[in-house]
RNA sequence: GCCCGAAUGGCGGAAUUGGUAGACGCGCUGGACUCAAAAUCCAGUGUCCCUUAAAGACGUGCCGGUUCGAGCCCGGCUUUGGGCACCA
């Protein structure tokens, strides 16, 4: 009999289909293990070879951990609500909602062949009503919270507005955007729409104010790590930078947990270090400056990590986007100001940071320095972001290198604070040398300097420690129609929650999808867009919500009570190993972990952290491959003579070239213009040039998995993209090695079936035999569990080539186990024939025996004048003396003794070597 | 500019973490089977010297160091991939 792929796979995926053979049910007698894929956003395309890299590792971990007595939680479902969708029905006028149901069941289909073990019962997509009422949910909850910074966690706003009644805005210390003092009475006496106000600046979603990355080609705003060098990521617009009132979430009020936990995670320390940029801790102080502008005084808060340079100050910068601007311009600067800020406003982001040209306006004003009483000028210029710290900053010329190109351009003074320092060319930036010029700083080193200088601020009043994060808030709406409706309304101007009870809020129906006359969000086109009578938000959720707690929500995914219930969430807790790229890093890994600790404050969840143990796979290139035709021809010269002509290089779909041979009849008949097209061949052959690239339909590199299965079976995809090599690596899809892996499989069947003949017997192993499983054994779990897959997959082509000949049930059978992870429907398919009623799914995974793979000896540690140099295995039964003249003899000894030569060789039976060297 | 990571045959990649470098697969060469091809099986395959073999020398991006011993550790480079980037 012969190995038919394709019956046997598709006759298990159905029987697996049939059975719900990988439903996972939450059961106390087995320990858990929850094992998570990032869930795909189903585009158009489908899936290449790339996408399934990850999927293959945690199915095969799925299944290995199941052999191990797991119960294993391996969920699947899609990121359903984009942008790709929502432009396609622009252009075509197609429901979001049908794109995308086409596009998840292909994606359904195409990850059904590849025979995953995922729990198809707890599948859902983000766009799901069912689902999206719990991120409407979570969304009404962070309205209702505010961030206690004392208890470093989340409270419900009703015990805000408790403390705002007792003692005012001094009750507390709570995260928040630049809201207003006020006393206990102050607050009794505000109206509704008063204390609404001060609360939005409270709220952990909240409305404000603040300069966002304004996109006019996409009509919204996006968050930072959607914008990449002032272009958006998806498209490649250019953003500006622009003042305006969005739903935010107070993202930086967790910063701090937010980097501290990352040390208890599982995570690769590339991303880890990734997130740690992202959240920028900076350790420093705030100083309070006078400044004076007409004669009319203002303490203006700035900050710094470099205290210890303040006697170098030589002027101050305010961010163009700072409210200090329009109070600290004088009269006389007023026009030369206005010009600038003009200016300024009209550059996108992308302009802002590619020009570094130093620009900036004198405010008109000046400010005191509040350790030497020294008056400086006060600037405007654009190098100060008014994200950051308090949007002002006092400058250092000589020791901050951006300050000092300020001060060159603007013929600014420049006092050096460090001996030896030689700030005639550049800067010196370094943290490091004795100070001078610096009044009772001078002689210390500057790293005693900077807690000195903090020290003296603190004492004198002048400042206090601070410390500052890069991380912003989350802006949260965007001017979208496919996405997550506010369950918001406006009543006389209030912002007011939709009644949990009435959610979801479902997306309305609205006849085009784009932005109306006016510019407002493409939900203002929708009839009766109210709720009780009053407008409803227009903004939708960016795409980042629905997927921030989904891994929640396959833990108990038809709960129509909770996100999540009690029982589920104490049971499955978190993800125990999650797979996905890297390039969520700064997005989704952030945003999940900002709204699990949220949720975990109020008691809705038991862990803090999602996410446990994180494994990045890589990314698959393609190999794309070219022609050359020669300029104003239509002939094509192969490649190795291309260097003749005038060529252009013209990507050729690579399913018409095999091993970078055209096939030119295929190419003739691929597109009209090339109908005629003549060649200049090369050993009668046309070779085609290539490189590696993304794979991707424009490069005509794609490789589809459905092919790999049509030709070669779902179990050698599965099998050859975890032997490409480390799942973490990126590397190009090659097909070179692919026939050695199926070549393997067919020897795995051949050890049961002849041409017609059923091998197996009942034979009783040999110790080789033996060996050889539990080698294979041992090496498996070892690697599995470190996710070398490719060197397991080694590892069974050892095992067959010292197993060629054995057809015993007793070894078979659990080497059938071992491979089933990898290989699920052959092994399911033999595993049956052998008489098995039941799947292998629920076998166990052969127990490990040292004994098999050793020799019966000891381990003698040998060292060289006392230092151990090498282990020794010497059979057990062997005298002293003759390990001694094992050891004298070692092929290795006379390496380690080198020119000295063997004093003597001391042995203690059974337990250690010493040679004695001179 | 700053912060991580990588560099090993013709190719993808191994190497028990300081102990026989190149596992396994691909490719290539030769052989068996075949009328022939495909498939399959067997053998060989880092480089140099050599008809071949033995033996030897060299060999993990470059220079130096530690060590009896370095792909692995230390110092200094080169190339390359990724992340961050007026973050005070």
């Amino acid at each position: 009999m012969d190995y038919n792929f394709i019956e046997i796979e598709k006759r298990w995926q159905q029987w697996w289909a049939a059975h719900k053979t990988f439903r996972a049910e939450a059961d106390g007698k087995k320990p858990k293990y929850y094992v998570l894929d990032m869930f795909p956003y189903p585009s158009g395309a489908g899936l290449h070879v790339g996408h399934p890299l990850g999927y293959i590792a945690s199915d095969i971990f799925s299944r290995y951990k199941r052999l191990k007595g797991f119960n294993v939680l391996h969920p699947m479902g899609y990121d359903a609500f984009g942008l790709p969708a929502e432009q396609y029905a622009i252009q075509t006028g197609q429901h979001p909602e049908k794109t995308t149901h086409d596009n998840v069941a292909r994606y359904r289909r195409q990850l059904d062949r590849i025979g995953f073990s995922y729990d198809w019962d707890r599948e859902f997509r983000t766009c799901d009503p069912d689902y999206y009422k719990w991120t409407q949910w979570a969304f009404l909850k962070m309205f209702g919270s505010w961030y206690d910074n004392r208890l470093q966690k989340a409270r419900p706003i009703e015990e805000l507005v408790a403390a705002f009644g007792s003692g005012g805005s001094a009750a507390v210390d709570a995260a928040n955007n630049d809201a207003p003092v006020f006393s206990a009475d102050e607050w009794k006496s505000f109206s509704d729409k008063e204390k609404a106000d001060i609360l939005m600046h409270y709220r952990i979603a909240y409305q404000g104010e603040s300069t966002v990355n304004w996109c006019p080609a996409l009509g919204t705003v996006l968050a930072n790590d959607e914008v990449k060098d002032g272009y958006s990521e998806r498209g490649g617009h250019p953003v500006f930078q622009k003042k305006m009132t969005q739903w935010q979430l107070r993202v930086s009020a967790y910063a701090g947990r937010l980097l501290d936990s990352l040390d208890r995670l599982d995570w690769t320390d590339s991303l880890k270090e990734m997130q740690r940029n992202w959240i920028g801790k900076s350790q420093g102080a705030e100083m309070v400056f006078r400044m004076e502008c007409d004669g009319v005084a203002h303490d203006v808060t700035i900050f710094t990590t470099r205290a210890d340079t303040v006697f170098g100050v030589t002027f101050m910068v305010l961010a163009p986007e700072s409210e200090w601007v329009e109070k600290l311009t004088s009269a006389s600067q007023k026009e030369a100001v206005d010009a600038y800020l003009e200016q300024v406003k009209k550059k996108t982001e992308r302009e802002r940071i590619a020009g570094k040209a130093v620009t900036g306006v004198f405010s008109g004003s000046y400010a005191t320095n509040p350790l030497t009483g020294e008056k400086v000028p006060v600037w405007i210029a654009e190098y100060v972001l008014a994200g950051y710290g308090t949007g002002a900053i006092m400058a250092v010329p000589a020791h901050d290198s951006r300050d000092y190109a300020f001060a060159k351009k603007f013929d600014l003074p420049i006092v050096p604070l460090i001996e030896g320092a030689d700030v005639s060319e550049s800067s010196f930036d370094a943290k490091e040398g004795v100070m001078m010029n610096s009044g009772f700083l001078n002689g210390m080193t500057v790293k005693e300097a900077i807690p000195a200088a903090i020290d003296y601020v603190e004492s004198h009043g002048l400042g206090r420690r601070k410390v500052n994060y890069r991380l912003r808030d989350a802006i949260f709406s965007r001017q979208r129609y496919w996405g997550e409706p506010f369950p918001i309304y406006f009543k006389d101007g209030i912002a007011t929650p939709v009644p949990f009870d009435k959610l979801p809020l479902t997306l309305p129906e609205i006849d085009e999808y784009k932005p109306t006359e006016a510019g407002e969000p493409p939900l203002a086109r929708a009839k009766d867009w109210t709720y009780d009578g009053y407008p409803l938000e227009t903004s939708t959720m960016p795409g980042f919500a629905g997927s921030s707690a989904y891994y929640l929500r396959y833990m108990d995914p038809h709960n129509d009570k909770a996100l999540v219930s009690r029982e589920a969430d104490e049971y499955w807790r978190s993800v125990d190993l999650y797979v996905g790229g890297t390039e969520h890093a700064t997005g989704h890994l952030i945003y999940s972990r900002f709204w699990n600790k949220f949720l975990f404050d109020l008691g809705y969840v038991c862990e803090d952290e999602p996410f446990r143990k994180l494994i990045n796979q890589g990314m698959i290139q393609g190999r794309s491959n070219f022609v050359y035709r020669i300029v104003n021809t239509n002939t094509f010269v192969s490649c190795g003579l291309k260097d003749r002509y005038e060529t252009t290089e013209i990507h050729v779909d690579i399913n018409i070239v095999r091993n970078d041979r055209l096939d030119i009849e295929a190419f003739k008949a691929w597109r009209p213009e090339f109908a005629t097209a003549e060649f200049i061949l090369e050993d009668g052959e046309y070779i085609c040039g290539w490189a590696v690239e993304k794979m991707s339909k424009s490069m005509y590199n794609v490789v589809n998995p459905d092919q790999v299965c049509d030709t070669y079976g779902a179990d050698t995809l599965r099998l050859y993209e975890m032997f490409l090599g480390p799942v973490e690596q990126s590397k190009p899809w090659d097909t070179k090695g692919i026939d050695g892996v199926n070549r393997f499989l067919k020897k795995v069947w051949r050890l049961f079936w002849d041409r017609e003949n059923w091998l197996v017997t009942d034979e009783k192993p040999t110790a080789d035999e033996l060996k050889a499983l539990h080698k294979l054994i041992g090496k498996e779990q070892e690697d599995i569990e470190s996710f070398s897959y490719n060197t397991t997959v080694s590892a069974f082509m050892i095992a067959l080539n010292d197993l060629q000949n054995c057809h015993k049930r007793a070894v078979l059978e659990p080497l059938l186990v071992l491979l089933s992870p990898f290989a699920p429907h052959i092994t399911e398919e033999l595993w049956h024939q052998l008489g098995n009623v039941d799947s292998i799914t629920y076998a166990a995974f052969p127990e490990y025996h040292e004994e098999y793979t050793v020799e019966n000896t000891v381990k003698y540690p040998v060292s060289f004048n006392g230092k151990t140099r090498f282990f020794l295995d010497v059979p057990a039964d062997k005298a002293p003396a003759e390990v001694e003249a094992l050891v004298r003899s070692h092929e290795m000894t006379p390496r380690y003794v080198g020119a000295q030569s063997i004093v003597k060789v001391i042995v203690v039976p059974g337990r250690i070597v010493n040679v004695v060297l001179k």
